[in-house]
DNA sequence: ATCGGCTCGCGCAA
DNA sequence: TGCGCGAAGCCGAT
């Protein structure tokens, strides 16, 4: 049914005599695609129980705003639908997501989740399977080979964790059936926070801040599938020639998808593949070489948001850098405002800040700037990985965690000692008036 | 325009 | 123990 290294049993607490199956809904946030709510089902089916789906939502996890919530309420309320559909009920309440699912639990025979890695998901499975009475079974569902099978230790470069997983991919890289329930749990009368509400959910939620939402983009499977459907068709032919030039927009945009779990890696990987694109290979290298990298690097890596996380040549060669004059300063005021001397770095921020959103190349010449114009490499981590975290609609993901650390020399080589940056790569503007139209960047996102 | 060197550590071959 | 190789760039020599 589900491959067994796809589970994690988090306690040891007996079946227990209970009314439904509990799956706690907190990565994955879909009915389709989901090996954690597919393991669910059929252990429901299996006990001759109902399935009941719930989701914690807390409105004070650390940075996120309502453009962040908003996005994720959007994909709630289709997943909520299509569960229904499958004869689930989806219970959302607001509170400490391990303290919704605890009470709920109570009554459960058997609790499942599935499987983020940040610092705080860990925490909350750990809470939650100290107080649930039966077993708490995790199934990784958001990376297509499981972490610890990928790779037993922390991959020090793209070079030596490429083999160890795309050997596997055969394996991982499958299609999964869909389930429904044989006892449906529409009837149960359990209190829930209405789902087709958003704006009441925001309110709720203390986020009126009309500001700092986005109108480019909406959450949910179904809005995922359709930006996959159009960047196959229209733009993964052009890939390998235009993937990092970012007056292109040759980018899926998916990755805020991927981050709230609205859309399976396997679902992407699948689909891409039997496009036979000329774009597919290096697609796939970002989708599963670099983003599991990601993965591998904050599961086995416990600081992997702050400067701590970099390899000895990187921190060492920063430190002996430390007392390097900065031509420029810059506050986190400044950098927030996007008011640097340089048009294509505020261009960048400025795309950050509006569309949530910055274009992957950028995102590198970003950080590079910011660790060159902050007083010292600890506040420069510190300060990309806020902004990052609290404008970008796929903030506080293992993705943004290793992109930054990239930045300061993180899962890559040593490179000519210059002054601030050390034996860490180095980027220009130069770079970017060789390589692209940048100005045609800056007109673009002038016109937003 | 193109190319090699920069510099480090992993991981495999011996 | 030695050595090939990575890897989303820059820079200076040709």
């Amino acid at each position: 049914m589900i491959v067994e290294t796809r589970l994690k049993f988090l306690n040891n607490q007996p079946v227990a005599r209970g009314n439904y199956i509990l799956y706690w809904m907190q990565q994955s946030q879909r009915a389709e695609w989901n090996h954690a709510l597919e393991y669910a089902l059929y252990r429901a089916n299996d006990l001759d129980l109902p399935l009941l789906v719930c989701f914690g939502l807390n409105s004070d996890y650390p940075l996120a705003t309502a453009r962040h919530y908003r996005f994720m309420l959007e994909g709630l309320k289709e997943t909520a639908k299509a569960l229904e559909e499958k004869g689930v009920k989806l219970v959302v309440r607001i509170g400490n997501p391990p303290a919704v699912t605890a009470q709920l639990a109570e009554k459960a025979a058997l609790t499942i989740t599935d499987c983020g890695y940040l610092r705080l998901q860990r925490q909350w499975r750990q809470e939650a399977a100290s107080k649930i009475k039966c077993p708490l079974i995790q199934v990784e569902s958001d990376v297509i080979v499981p972490v610890e099978e990928a790779s037993a230790k922390e991959d020090y470069t793209a070079g030596t964790f490429r083999p160890k997983i795309l050997r596997q991919l055969h394996e991982y890289l499958q299609p999964l059936k869909a389930a429904k329930a044989k006892r449906d749990s529409l009837g149960l009368n359990i209190e829930s926070e209405n789902c087709d509400d958003i704006s009441g959910l925001m309110l709720k939620l203390n986020f009126a801040d009309e500001d700092n939402l986005l109108d480019w983009i909406h959450g949910g499977t179904g809005e995922a599938k359709k930006r996959l459907e159009q960047f196959i068709e229209n733009k993964l032919d052009r890939v390998p020639d235009e993937r990092n030039d970012p007056a292109k927009n040759c980018v899926s945009r998916l990755s805020p998808y991927l981050h709230f779990g609205q859309i399976s890696p396997i679902f992407v990987a699948l689909a891409i593949r039997e496009s036979g694109s000329r774009g597919s290979d290096i697609f796939l290298e970002e989708l599963i070489v670099r983003r599991e990298l990601a993965m591998n690097f904050v599961y086995y890596n416990p600081n992997y948001d702050s400067l701590t996380c970099l390899p000895d040549w990187a921190l060492i060669s920063l430190k002996n850098h430390a007392d390097d004059r900065r031509e420029y300063l810059y506050s986190l005021a400044d950098l927030e405002a996007a008011q640097t001397h340089d048009q294509y770095w505020n261009a960048a921020q400025k795309e950050l800040l509006l569309r949530g959103h910055m274009h992957g190349y950028m995102r590198m010449y970003w950080g590079k700037k910011i660790l060159e114009w902050s007083p010292s490499p600890r506040e420069a981590f510190q300060q990309a990985v806020y902004l990052n975290d609290r404008y970008s609609l796929d903030g506080r993901d293992p993705n943004g965690y290793a992109g930054v650390a990239w930045c300061f020399g993180k899962h890559d080589r040593a490179w000519g000692e210059r002054p601030v940056f050390g034996k860490v790569r180095y980027m220009n503007e130069a770079g970017l008036r060789r390589k692209f139209d940048i100005d045609s960047y800056v007109e673009q996102i002038e016109a937003l």
